[in-house]
RNA sequence: GCCGAAGUGGCGGAACUGGCAGACGCGCUCGACUCAAAAUCGAGUGGGGUGACCCCCCGUGCGGGUUCGAUCCCCGCCUUCGGCACCA
């Protein structure tokens, strides 16, 4: 018998998926008619060229191809292609490092994850291969800013924003973490400049509400993502300082406590401070205040731990409900960018303000207590229906929820406040001080202002330029002769927009691209899309719960918005797959801890690492890599095909012989089609697989042994995709990748004896082969009849006699 | 602090709807093959008692509860991981 060999079956396999473009699936013929074929989309997240590939990403691309596999030979036309995040400060980094121009570095790059992906046999449709820096495909990432900016969702203002100083760039405020930059690590600093948004808080309500529409995703990411958002109802509410004839207001999510409200706070960055303290005694003191705070870095600030500060500017506000004159104070425990920049506080039922009001000996009202009288400590928050109001004129006595409506009415009909919803999420921030990106299309001119790029000059090509290190103005701004342009509108001479885009821009379309790559008339046709499109299954990192999830979803609504696609989703169902670590830490370059795929394949063959990247665990749950982990899967695939050329392979009947064998197969494949299918499980299917194909070299002359290899050699495919393919092969076939999916026979899982479990007292004391069709009555007897439960008995009569059917028997003393 | 997930042999994990805890793999032990080793094959492998076998007791982070029966449900705690964190 030859040797397993995987490094000779691999390759010819590989070559032979190639020339029979077994994986690549056409678009249909337009219009598209009536009778198209059940299809699938699976997608796994792209990934960035700025390296090679990972096990993390043999992981994730394992995954999807698992399922690809299966969803094929059960009959679905699957789209599965394949593309790079090709912009953007990974690669761009990866570029710097290494010395040479960022497109060359990529593009190098690129061709050797190409080259990975080829080895590892993943089953991709390499005709619809896509990369996010070609001019064909940013000319239309840069088609949909257009429109975006033409429905006033792209818009440019003047704002505090977040500045990595290590990465010279600003960021969306997705991409700082803890005050630091996602990427690099370096704090942040807050700056204010002219800077490109998208107005995602426009789809807030929409990016919440229509989640309902997913079919199926983690709720830890769907929570994530409503915590990001960070929607809150309440109301906006009016208070005057009489004496200065000025309003502000304030959002509250507990107008029911405006009775409570004893004291009045602005933001350090309010911008009626100034007049509301100028010229009095306070507005040294207050300035001062106003100086250290912006001296903080958001670290400082944001930590709970410290103790509040704040300074009195000796002015008061009045209550609306009062009637009262409280104290202005001003303390940065109040954030400039959330609500109004400016609160009505609470002592009594707000934990913030209560601690502020201790410091600082300010009135402290009660205004709800518990609705069943009982006492509590302050604050008290509760605002469920279990509160109510005191000492709240004529909503006294309303449940917390009956107040909150009831003032809200009241402040409707005299004008001074009404009902509003408040959000964490903030527009997101695209432009990006850096060379390797999408440039932005449009144009400043000094006569008609910020001009977008005619559709028809698109794509705006990103220059060659010869320094395109990061300096904290883009790059783009020193090739002078790109810079340099006409007005689209007036013909006057102009300056081109030298900010690129954020890489999320450039994802969060990618998927739809993959429909209609090559299309030169739109960024898709929408028919196309709406054919292949939303993705069914999409898989990828945790990481991104927030940020490219997000995105994507907002884009496809836009693009809903503007007739481009007919869905609103883009992703119906997500899987998120867990780390592999080594050793306790995440693989990486400086902890030495990595075991590169390249190595893993040269030692065990691709069928090999597939297969452990799965059998490790639950693929949702991180993972620790144990090098003989893949030595144990190579091992089984050696087991696999020695049984499979031992097996005396006599041709046999066909249908094979009913024997205890082939029921065994015929387990194996209800398991492995159960688990993959509907648990979404891949750890258990292999273990099932194993489980078979021990047991045919425990009965290698069983009648079925070859109906048996044939069955082990099918389920496995999708895993070992090379070795199954030559051992088809070997077994007399051909083209397993597109042969029918095995079916399980339900008579042949039917059994007619089992295996009855006998308890005495929860305790399992016996166990007998009985008849399936056996009754209650006899199962009872039977037991008691045994005769170590007869002596377990001694006599006594079972108090209850619980039978669950074809389990066991739990006799109750 | 708030929200969420997890905790099972020496290790990774299995047990799907409350019904035999430890499937499968790794590791280890013994045996076969071999001059020998590796590879491979076979047997065994949660802890303890007793010990030829049978059998008994304990056992899924800890403490309680519900139930004939709990890894699974409920209450309280501990630990680990993740998210959010002055969001008014």
């Amino acid at each position: 018998m030859e040797r397993y060999d995987p490094q000779a079956i691999e390759p010819r396999w590989q070559a032979v998926w190639e020339n029979a473009k077994a994986f690549e699936v056409p678009n249909p013929d337009l219009p598209i008619g009536e009778d198209v074929r059940p299809r699938s989309y699976v997608l796994e997240m792209l990934p960035y060229p700025s390296g090679e590939l990972h096990m993390g990403h043999v992981k994730n691309y394992t995954l999807g191809d698992v399922v690809a596999h299966v969803r094929r030979r059960t009959g679905y036309d699957v789209l599965r292609p394949m593309g790079y995040d090709a912009f953007g400060l990974p690669a761009e980094n990866a570029a710097i490092r290494e010395g040479g121009h960022p497109r060359t570095v990529t593009e190098r790059n690129i061709a050797s994850i190409r080259r990975q992906m080829l080895r590892m046999g993943w089953s991709i449709d390499w005709s619809r291969e896509i990369s996010t820096h070609e001019p064909e495909y940013y000319r239309w990432t840069q088609w949909l800013f257009l429109r975006f900016h033409e429905a006033g969702l792209a818009y440019r203002r003047e704002a505090p924003v977040k500045w990595c100083p290590n990465d010279q760039t600003v960021l969306a405020n997705e991409q700082v973490v803890d005050g630091c930059c996602e990427r690099c690590g370096a704090e942040v600093e807050a700056k204010n400049l002219a800077q490109w948004f998208f107005r995602t808080t426009a789809y807030a309500d929409a990016l919440l509400d229509e989640m309902s529409l997913l079919e199926d995703w983690p709720d830890r990411v769907l929570t994530m993502q409503r915590n990001w958002i960070g929607r809150s109802r309440g109301a906006e509410v009016s208070f005057r300082i009489e004496s200065l004839d000025i309003e502000i207001p304030v959002f509250t999510t507990r107008p029911d406590t405006l009775f409570g409200a004893t004291f009045f706070v602005l933001a350090p960055e309010h911008p009626l401070i100034e007049r509301l303290v100028a010229g009095t005694t306070a507005e040294e003191a207050v300035q001062a205040y106003v100086r250290r705070a912006a001296a903080q870095t958001a670290v400082e600030r944001a930590n709970p731990e410290r103790e509040k500060s704040g300074v009195d500017t000796g002015r008061t506000i009045t209550n609306p409900v009062t009637g009262e004159e409280i104290p202005i104070w001003v303390a940065d425990y109040v954030l400039m960018e959330y609500g109004t920049g400016a609160i009505m506080a609470v002592p009594a039922h707000d934990e913030r303000d209560y601690e502020f009001a201790v410091r600082f000996g300010l009135d402290i009202r009660r205004v709800v207590e518990p609705a069943d009288g009982g006492e509590v400590e302050l604050p008290y928050v509760d605002k469920s229906t279990s509160a109510r109001s005191i000492n709240s004129g004529q909503f006294s006595g309303l449940t917390t929820p009956e107040a909150i409506d009831g003032v809200i009415a009241w402040l409707e009909e005299r004008s001074i406040g009404r009902a509003t919803t408040g959000y964490r999420l903030r527009d997101w921030l695209l432009s990006r001080q850096r060379y390797w990106g999408c440039p932005i299309p449009m144009v400043h001119c000094d006569t008609c202002g910020v001009v977008p790029v005619p559709e028809a000059d698109l794509p705006v090509l990103l220059p060659e330029i010869d320094d395109y290190l990061p300096k904290g103005r883009s790059p783009l701004a020193s090739a002078e002769d790109w810079v340099a342009t006409t007005c689209p509108g007036c013909g006057s001479p102009a300056r081109r927009e030298t900010d690129t885009m954020d890489t999320f821009v450039d994802s969060s379309w990618y998927f739809l691209r993959y429909c209609d790559p090559h299309t030169d008339a739109a960024p898709v046709r929408r028919e196309i899309v709406d054919y292949w499109a939303p993705v069914n299954q999409y898989i990828g990192g945790i990481e991104h719960a927030i940020l490219h999830l997000l995105y994507a979803r907002f884009f496809v609504k836009v693009m809903n918005d503007l007739g481009v696609v007919g869905f609103r989703e883009p992703f119906l169902r997500l899987f998120t797959q867990g780390m592999i670590y080594r050793f306790g830490a995440k693989m990486s370059k400086s902890k030495g801890n990595v075991v590169s795929p390249d190595e893993s394949i040269e030692r065990y063959g691709a069928d090999a690492l597939r297969l452990y990247v799965l059998f490790m665990g639950p693929a949702d749950e991180d993972a620790e890599w144990q090098d003989s982990g893949i030595e144990g899967t190579s091992r089984f695939l050696n087991r696999l095909w020695r049984v499979v050329h031992q097996a005396g392979i006599p041709t046999e009947p066909a249908p094979p012989p009913d024997t205890p064998l082939a029921r065994r197969a015929h387990h194996a494949i209800a398991k492995v089609s159960d688990d993959i299918q509907r648990r979404f499980q891949f750890n258990t299917p292999i273990a099932a697989i194993m489980e078979l194909v021990n047991e045919i070299s425990k009965a290698p002359d069983d009648p079925a042994a070859r109906f048996a290899c044939e069955t082990a050699v099918s389920l496995v495919q999708p895993y070992a995709p090379h070795v199954a393919e030559e051992l088809w092969g070997r077994l007399g076939h051909s083209r397993l990748w597109e042969t029918p999916w095995p079916v399980a026979d339900p008579a042949m899982l039917q059994r007619e004896t089992f295996e009855l479990v006998v308890q005495v007292n929860g305790k399992v004391r016996e166990r007998i082969e009985v008849a399936t069709d056996i009754g209650d009555d006899e199962i009872v007897a039977t037991a008691r009849s045994l005769p170590r439960i007869a002596e377990l008995l001694d006599g006594r009569e079972p108090r209850k006699a619980i039978v669950v059917p074809r389990k066991l028997v739990n006799l109750v003393l």
